[in-house]
DNA sequence: CTCCTTTAGATATCTAGACAAGTTACTGTG
DNA sequence: CACAGTAACTTGTCTAGATATCTAAAGGAG
């Protein structure tokens, strides 16, 4: 019943051959790039832009859909749609896993979320031997069997990546890698004791819609996509000693690497 | 009319608090993901659907833009709803940089691309002196005048990338750079010319959901992301002599880095 | 005052139908 | 045979409701 603040939302061109809904959503899309709605703000309801625009209710969903698909708000329910906040991220840096950072006591993922003043926490984590899915047994170079290690990583609460690494069975055995905490400097500290000092990580990238299962696991909103980096260690002798599959809400991570111009 | 192929699609379970278009959704993706529905497919049509699953219209359609939303299946005015094919991938190596790839006479998309097979394309290059924007500026040191020069490249006629490079205007002027085709080597060859021997790159990489702009300039459907890449090259002062922003169809590209165990 | 109930308002889901517009195949005419 | 027209089928858009469920605020009982 309350009529809209005058000037956020234009009229409908009765004229043009763009759908309703669409002129709909472009009108909400611009009104939030343009700031007239901010972070966290409440768009007007359903009923109130049904009065506005004169259309029918699904004519109002259907431009709310297409800007939730966008990302741009979330609908809660019973409350009203509001306008998504922008999540702080976390960048990862490409000597991430240098050395030097391999030293303290703790995880990489711990230390650096505490220094940039998050609350780190890491769950569901799952170690089992396993037989190996045909990629990860071809970038391992064919072993029957591994060693998994599952688990998720969150920052204040909320999961922003989970994981899940690979060894071959016979590097792992028998190493406090197979133990819930494999102590100071993690796996690869423990990789090195062994005997198989790191040499070069292979990364690859991809990014892509999540899966139900993705959606569920990092509580990813509408619109949100996921990056997908698998990570091969190899030790001095080129041999592949670990892969790291991780899944990462998109919205929550820059990756930074540099590169030698050589 | 038509009766479904037996078994390619489930029955609804009425006890299940699980909406009925999403379970629609649900198997619909399921008999995607298991190959019961093949690459390039024809989906059930609407109207088979309603008379298959004893729902409404909306219901379907409403099932139908969720697997549409994750990009799964595409859908075309008059035809049908079909199963989106994956497109060839192209895969960006951390080494494209390296100047032995830069001898040849052709770009290193050109090249790269013809020896992947497909027909490379670029277009609606523009070049121009303009103001840098915040964020540019600030990447290269803050000049108030840079050389912009956009691009789209093509892949057997899909866009698959669109480009934009900015050089600090005293670098980049009275060289080739200004030029639509700067020479063997590109533009990274004439600024070695230019006295400004690359010495590093330093990569951003994001993923989110193209925005209306971008959806037009990659023809994009509806539920993949891109990839936005920011590039930064160093030369042996550590100046920033180049800042490239990169926007790519997710669906199209596997970014690889190698990083150094050090 | 505290706690529970009610109520109003919000989104979620679903129905049944209408017309528009693109695609394909058939049909009849020249 | 060539071709224009047409019919059937497809997705796209919109309407006008209905019921369900969640949230928050108001009101009443203790």
């Amino acid at each position: 019943m309350a009529t809209l603040p005058s000037g956020t939302l234009g009229t409908l061109d009765p004229a043009s051959d763009r759908a309703v809904f669409r002129q709909i959503a472009d009108q909400i899309r611009d009104a939030i790039t343009k700031g007239r709605f901010t972070e966290g703000a409440k768009l007007p309801s359903e009923a109130e832009l049904v009065e506005h625009y004169g259309v029918s209710r699904m004519t109002v969903r259907n431009a709310l859909g297409v800007v939730q698909g966008e990302g741009l708000v979330r609908a809660e329910h019973g409350k009203g749609v509001f306008v998504r906040p922008r999540p702080p991220v976390r960048r990862l840096a490409s000597d991430r896993f240098a050395r030097r950072h391999r030293e303290a006591g703790r995880s990489a993922f711990t230390v650096e979320a505490e220094a940039a003043g998050s609350r780190p926490e890491v769950d569901s984590l799952e170690i089992r031997e396993e037989r190996p899915s045909a990629d990860v047994s071809t970038r391992l170079g064919g072993p029957r069997r591994v060693l998994a290690r599952r688990r998720r990583y969150l920052l204040d609460g909320r999961p922003v990546e989970f994981a899940a690494s690979y060894l071959p069975l016979d590097i792992a055995q028998s190493t406090p890698i197979t133990e819930p905490n494999p102590g100071p400097g993690g796996i690869y500290a423990r990789l090195e004791e062994a005997g198989h000092t790191l040499d070069r990580f292979d990364e690859e990238i991809r990014a892509r819609m999540p899966s139900p299962h993705e959606i569920r696991a990092l509580e990813l909103a509408p619109g949100v996509p996921v990056i997908h980096l698998i990570r091969t260690a190899f030790d001095t002798a080129a041999r592949p000693v670990e892969v790291c599959d991780t899944v990462m809400a998109a919205d929550a991570y820059v990756l930074a690497y540099q590169l030698p111009a050589t």
